[in-house]
RNA sequence: AGGCCCGUAGCUCAGUUGGUUAGAGCGCUACCUUGACACGGUAGAGGUCUGGGGUUCGAGUCCCCACGGGCCUACCA
């Protein structure tokens, strides 16, 4: 059965099967029925406006790789998908999209644009979706769920009124953070903070009735239109005798009282604060412990309104510059101080936001947060109903905010999300909350009723989303059996909007704990530190990277930079060198096609080499034992299983990466490979089926051991190994046990020794710059160990070949020291190539000095560290023991460094003697 | 303002409870197109772990200070 089998691997050509085929097989759908400890997790949901970035590669990596591990070793396992409808976002990109066509949003009404919505996210929206099957991630897709559908509409429904009914949401006038540009407001969350230049404005108030003036300190001067007092420090001597007088304010020629309170910071500015309720949340405090007026001077869009008298209609930083210049032509500008600050921005439109007056719902959040503390404090491994938060210092970010936690302003004036379930008669604005839409006032009767037209924060729905997706409030089969979810992984930048919430609710509404692990993933940067964003410019196009390098390469790469708590920063290196990894792979298992052939030639079945009965046993005696190289490789991969294993699970991806790649590129192909080669198409039969039997029992067991990194990759290959017969996918399993036979610390340290005495050859060969690489030359070996040169005895053809040697000679201490040639030594062993030419004494004596030189500050240090008393006393033994030994060993070495020093002065003294 | 993180080879980063000569990938140098792979092979060069102080028998690892970089939270006008 000859193989037509690429050079090179080509992901482009078989992406697209593989992917098709998990979908199509539904091949990832759960069962809640399906023996084996459940594994679950839901997917964060993405945007539904969104295309797949970078960041969700690297989450969706992190959680498809932890997915198809457990799958693979007998886990009942879900991965839910879905999506988000992102009330913001998505209204702001259809907004656009419509104004693009020349339509606008008003006119439509919302109805209209609800529908249009809608339509757009049938068409558009799943764009994602269709990118997370593309890529395969191994999904249930027959679970998807969008945070707006109707079953999700219940359960939000179901949980306003619920907490309405508890009193936690509330209706209520106050100052909150308004966006112009988005029109709504947002939560403190929303807000993103950035400093600024800017400046302070010192403008004077003249007191009536006096000649005196109030100079006050302001960054915003144009909310002075809307001042209703001025107030100073009550024990502010420079001020004392103006409280309780009246300022007249400039421009509005208003007369606002001089008011006295402790929340004026004496030090800072002039010590006189001007008071707008309506538009600062300090004054807005204050303003209610004095009474004061709440004048707002401004519009939806930040312009001036009517209140601003001659300023109406401007925009407000036009209003700023006409207000400044007017001060000063009325001499009422004292100074200009450079000042910086932080200003809140919103988080999606970037606009400065403006503090503002307004009634809004809100959450009442400190009882809710307080079982969220303590599930997350009380954390103890195994302790029911409590979370784990990975990377620790997550944790403390985490128990901070939540200590500090405020009301959440839960109201926002959008179209698109899920509405308000609250109804306010005509008659007297009673409020009536409910879960269908009710027939009459639950105060008054009155049946003229009217929805609130806002809607809930995104954020509320998908603070539900581990529970709602299962079917809760329903006791469903999928609830019971996937809920509370094991893990959740997510981006540490929504630790607070979403990872915080989901616990209150989840607590709140369930008793249970939503997940029992939050891994909070790293951020994608760019090459400057910043996070990588489309709207930036900065992003890379993950899709494009998965075809350029292909998505396991990608997967690879992101998985090996994933340390816990270190953002990642992606470059083109490193892909290509993931992607040559791939390359690496593909070339082994084409190794054994190409070969295969040859030996199937010879008479082989294949069912002989890797029947189901054969991996069971392997590796596989020849001659009735182990070859030792065999041996060591299956104790490696037992060693890089048990890896494996214990770095994904403490989401330590980076180690595993690691640890495959060195196992698969460093031990497999490096070594066994070639160590076997010449076995495969050994004349002894019974050889040659061994070595075949363990290379395809190695290889089937590495892919495995693979997959869950690079499933496209290894599911392509092991369909080609003739074990994978009539198999459905190695996605389903079983994940390589790390057998207990396979562990042997014998054959791991008798390997390491041959490849020491290999290295010390090859270095020298290479040290021959006239010896052509290929030509076989002779060396000798020399031991005082016995058992070293029976092991050395008996792997000598491996050693001749690896060395390109014509012999390898074992010989006693004194002809070694006979010959002539170059000379490598441990302590353990000599090796010499023997070769005519000499090699560049000088560079050699060089490079043994320098050796020296590092040994004998070594053996320094110990021998200081030895001879002290103190050390002695309270080092424990086992590290005296190691140093004791380990000095011996370079006092042997060192010994023989010197005296390969002098033969070769005594050498070059001789040169220039004749 | 408070809190957190980082500063290790030219570059990007690992380094689990402090313990034997500090690792990887890329890049670099030399040699090798050997029948799996040049997206490859072999050998090598290269860091005293930002600086200073301290704890300790012993510190890249713990503590303090300084410098440099980043992040989060926050109603100082």
């Amino acid at each position: 059965m000859a193989r037509e089998i690429a050079k090179a691997y080509q992901p482009q050509q078989i992406e697209p099967h593989w992917a098709e085929f998990w979908v199509k097989q539904a091949l990832f759908k759960a069962d809640p029925n399906a023996p084996g400890p459940v594994f679950s997790i839901v997917i964060p949901p993405p945007n539904v406006t969104g295309s797949l970035h970078i960041g969700h590669m690297l989450e969706h990596t992190e959680i498809d790789i932890l997915t198809r591990w457990h799958r693979m070793r007998g886990f009942n396992t879900l991965y839910l998908p879905g999506t988000d409808h992102a009330g913001i976002s998505t209204q702001r990109v259809v907004v656009k999209y419509l104004a693009d066509q020349g339509i606008d949003y008003h006119k439509l009404g919302r109805e209209e644009f609800e529908k249009r919505v809608w339509k757009w996210k049938e068409e558009a929206g799943g764009q994602i979706t269709q990118q997370m099957k593309g890529i395969g991630e191994s999904c249930d897709w027959s679970r998807e769920r969008f945070t707006l559908s109707p079953e999700m509409s219940r359960t939000v429904r179901e949980v306003f009124v619920r907490l309405y009914e508890e009193k936690f949401i509330y209706r209520a006038t106050g100052l909150v953070n308004w966006c112009p540009v988005c029109l709504t407001v947002l939560s403190d969350l929303e807000v993103a903070h950035e400093e600024r230049q800017g400046h302070l404005w010192h403008i004077q108030y003249p007191v009536v009735g006096t000649k005196e003036c109030l100079t006050v300190a302001t960054t915003r001067p144009e909310t002075m239109l809307g001042d209703t007092a001025v107030a100073v420090h009550p024990e502010d001597e420079r001020y004392k005798h103006l409280v309780g007088k009246k300022a007249l304010l400039p421009l509005m020629k208003r007369e606002i009282p001089i008011i006295a309170d402790e929340m004026v910071d004496r030090e800072f500015g002039t010590g006189a604060v001007k008071i707008t309720p309506a538009h600062d949340p300090n004054d807005f405090e204050t303003g209610k412990r004095h009474q004061l007026a709440e004048i707002d001077v401004m519009t939806d869009d930040a312009h001036m309104n009517a209140n601003a008298g001659e300023y109406a209609g401007l925009d407000r930083f036009e209003a700023r510059k006409k207000i400044v210049e007017d001060l000063q032509a009325q001499g009422l500008l004292l100074k200009i101080a450079d000042h910086t600050s932080a200003i809140g921005l919103c988080e999606r439109s970037k606009t400065i936001v403006e503090p503002r007056v307004s009634t809004q719902w809100f959450c009442k959040m400190k009882e809710l947060a307080a079982p969220a503390i303590k599930a997350v404090e009380e954390y103890e491994p195994g302790k029911a109903n409590t979370i784990l938060i990975v990377p620790d210092n997550r944790r403390t970010e985490y128990l901070n905010w939540m200590h500090n936690i405020r009301d959440w302003t839960i109201s926002r004036q959008l179209w698109w999300g899920h509405r308000l379930p609250a109804w306010y008669c005509k008659e007297h604005q009673h409020i009536t909350v409910a879960r269908e839409t009710p027939a009459k006032c639950g105060t008054c009767g009155s049946t003229t009723l009217e929805q609130d037209p806002d809607v809930l924060d995104t954020w509320f729905s998908s603070g539900l989303w581990p529970f709602s997706t299962l079917g809760w409030p329903e006791k469903t089969v999928d609830y019971r059996t996937y809920y509370p979810t094991t893990l959740l992984i997510t981006g540490y930048d929504i630790l607070f909007f979403w990872a915080a919430r989901m616990i209150m609710m989840g607590i709140h509404f369930t008793g249970q704990v939503p997940f029992a692990t939050v891994y909070l993933h790293a951020l994608v940067r760019t090459g400057t530190g910043e996070k990588m964003s489309k709207s930036k410019g900065t992003g890379r196009d993950p899709v494009a990277l998965n075809q350029q390098y292909g998505t396991d390469a990608m997967r690879f790469c992101l998985a090996s930079m994933a340390a816990p708590g270190t953002d990642i920063i992606l470059s083109d290196d490193k892909l290509a060198s993931a992607r040559n990894f791939a390359n690496k792979i593909w070339n082994a298992a084409r190794f054994l096609f190409v070969n295969l052939d040859k030996f199937e030639q010879s008479g082989a079945r294949l069912e002989e080499l890797a029947s189901p009965e054969v991996r069971a046993k392997a590796p596989c005696a020849a001659g009735g034992k182990i070859p030792l190289v065999d041996a060591w490789l299956f104790a490696r991969l037992a060693a890089t299983i048990d890896m494996v294993n214990d770095a994904l699970a403490n989401y330590r991806f980076h180690e595993a990466a690691q640890g495959v790649y060195q196992f698969f590129w460093g031990d497999f192909c490096d070594w066994y490979i070639e160590w076997v080669k010449p076995e495969l198409q050994s004349a002894d039969r019974e050889r040659a089926t061994a070595a075949w039997k363990n290379l395809f029992a190695a290889l089937d067991a590495a892919l495995r051991l693979l997959h869950p990194f690079m499933p496209f990759l290894t599911e392509e290959l092991w369909h080609q190994l003739p074990q994978a017969a009539g198999a459905n996918s190695i996605a389903l399993g079983p994940f390589p046990e790390a057998e207990s036979r396979w562990k042997n610390a014998d054959a791991l340290r008798d390997v390491a020794q041959i490849q020491e005495v290999v290295t010390a050859l090859r270095a020298i060969r290479a040290e021959f710059r006239q010896l052509d690489a290929r030509k076989k030359v002779e060396a000798a070996f020399s031991t005082a160990d016995r058992a070293t040169e029976g092991l050395i005895r008996a792997n000598r053809e491996a050693l001749e070949r690896f060395a390109v040697l014509s012999e390898l000679r074992i010989v006693s201490k004194d002809n070694f020291d006979a010959q002539s040639g170059a000379v490598r030594s441990t302590a353990a062993f000599d090796v010499r190539v023997v070769y005519a030419e000499t090699v560049d004494a000088g560079a050699e004596k060089t490079r043994l000095r320098r050796e020296s030189e590092g040994l004998q500050k070594a053996i320094a240090s110990k021998e200081r560290q030895l001879g002290d008393k103190t050390f002695r006393s309270r080092a424990p033994e086992k590290i005296i023991k190691g140093l004791e030994a380990m000095l011996a060993q370079q006092k042997i070495e060192l010994e023989k460094l010197q005296r390969r020093l002098g033969d070769l002065d005594g050498d070059s003294s001789q040169a220039a003697g004749t």
